[in-house]
RNA sequence: GGAGGAGUGCCCGAGUGGUCGAAGGGGGCCGACUCGAAAUCGGCUGAGGAGGUGUUAAGCCUCCUCCGGGGGUUCGAAUCCCUCCUCCUCCGCCA
């Protein structure tokens, strides 16, 4: 959410930042019920203090015996009763309005943030690896996967639906290292606190980072609750702290999770049907950050090498590109995403995605910080970042370790997370 | 799922219709005492919003809202009623 000061006092700017991202915003509608809504609260509070005034009174004239004058002036104050619930019901309509118009407007974009339209414009930023070069043709790695009997589509289409996968023996196995491996990296290395959170949450919590109420489609809900399945974990992670003053001595607070995701993936169809890459239910180890305001966009940078690292460490080539005005998410401000190399499909795909939100999800959540020495509090910044996307670094390892046979070697800081085991070989049968 | 009990400020805790944004205590901050500290004494110490003053600052002033959430009764609600949520105790069930 927007500061609702920031958009009266520069409405123009507002306007022109966010002409950037493309579509239509209802600055003016917001700015139209805000002038609106203090009229309005004016009114009211002088009734409401009338009535305070008068209502004391009666007590004291009850008090002194005077009965009769004490129900005339109560007759008054009716009076003004019946006009304060007129005027409070237009309020009470008119906040609700403002505060949903102000709910649908984005973020304003960073001012490093490079402009563009879609995302053929967004930045290459850095490269770490080359694409390996194969003496023969890489498979892709559904294929693999068939080769090395890890993977069931089929059974699993007859268990739930498209989009969901089985695991067996080495796929579980690997799938399970690399959850530990990212998590024990963050943790002991990048000195994150290890987070379990639920997998469902409520819907306030989905306000909170900015999923509703604008992309309920992309979410799974359970009949007759108001609960959801999570998108990804920065939204029981970011949530932790809603609704709270922290002082500002614990600040930063890094938090890491690992947890499923679930995402109904509206309007992805016939986008990567094949293999693992969009999945209606996946694995991610999420990296979630609260700062000062001040520190955000170090934190940044900082986020966005931890996530880096799991890459670095693995050894599998990558790119990074800051994602352009008309690209960016919702709620952030800036965001650099992470593309590893794939070899079986000939190109980078998104791996992790690092914002920073600055106060727009605090504002929703009101997650706020005490300074040092007191003070008002402020909101906090908050960034995430996934370190990584688990089921896209199977994929990636895959494919990029992958010999001839159809056989996967496992890089080697994986070792102490398989069990020894250090290559996959293709299934016999 | 059934039966009871409870939710008040940073924490504990009083308040059951009128001047209560809320006694008292703890904690924290400032000051006095002290070479310094402890103890003691004095003062200050919730959040949000609207308006005024001020350089669209700090500060100051006036007012409104908030005693788990929402709704209602009343001239007036922390206090009464309804409803939802959360926590605790007992029973049942269960991994």
């Amino acid at each position: 959410m927007l500061d609702l000061r920031l958009i009266r006092e520069k409405p123009e700017w507002v306007k022109e930042r966010l002409k950037t991202r493309g579509g239509q915003y209802p600055i003016d509608k917001v700015l139209q019920l805000d002038e609106r809504r203090r009229a309005l609260l004016q009114e009211v509070e002088v009734l409401r203090h009338e009535r305070k005034e008068k209502s004391e009174e009666i007590g004291r004239l009850k008090k002194a015996g005077e009965i009769s004058l004490a129900q005339t002036i109560a007759e008054q104050v009716r009076n003004i009763g019946d006009r304060l619930k007129i005027l409070e019901e237009e309020l009470k309509a008119v906040e609700k309005e403002l505060f949903e118009n102000l709910a649908a407007i984005p973020n304003i974009p960073h001012e490093s943030v490079p402009y563009g339209e879609s995302d053929k414009d967004n930045v290459v930023i850095k490269k770490f690896g080359d694409p390996p070069s194969f003496s023969f043709q890489p498979r892709p790695h559904w294929e693999l996967g068939e080769i090395l009997g890890i993977f069931d589509f089929e059974r699993a289409a007859k268990i739930t639906g498209s989009r969901f996968t089985i695991y067996y023996r080495e796929g579980a196995l690997l799938e399970r290292a690399l959850i530990n491996f990212m998590l024990d990296l963050h943790i002991k290395k990048h000195r994150y606190t290890e987070v379990l959170p639920p997998f469902i949450v409520n819907e306030a919590s989905m306000f909170g980072t900015g999923q509703l109420p604008k992309f309920k489609e992309e979410l799974f809900k359970l009949e007759d609750w108001d609960y959801y399945l999570i998108p990804t974990a920065e939204v029981p992670v970011t949530n932790l702290h809603r609704d709270e003053i922290l002082p500002e001595e614990i600040l930063p607070l890094y938090y890491t999770a690992y947890t499923p995701c679930f995402r109904a993936e509206a309007g992805a169809h016939g986008k990567d049907i094949k293999g693992i890459v969009r999945q209606h239910q996946f694995n991610k180890v999420e990296l979630v950050k609260f700062v000062t305001p001040e520190t955000s966009y170090e934190e940044l940078e900082s986020l966005l090498l931890d996530a880096e690292e799991v890459l670095q460490l693995l050894e599998l080539p990558y790119r990074v590109v800051v994602l352009c005005t008309g690209d960016l998410g919702f709620a952030a401000a800036k965001t650099y995403d992470i593309e590893v190399w794939s070899p079986g499909q000939n190109r980078y795909i998104e791996i992790s995605s690092c914002s920073n939100f600055e106060d727009y999800q605090a504002r929703r959540a009101n997650i706020r910080y005490r300074p040092k020495g007191g003070g008002k509090p402020r909101f906090v910044h908050t960034l995430n970042g996934s370190g990584l996307a688990v089921g896209r670094t199977l994929m990636a390892l895959l494919e990029n370790y992958q010999q001839e046979d159809g056989s996967v070697i496992i890089p080697k800081v994986l070792h102490p997370y398989t069990g020894g085991l250090t290559k996959i070989e293709p299934k016999k049968s």
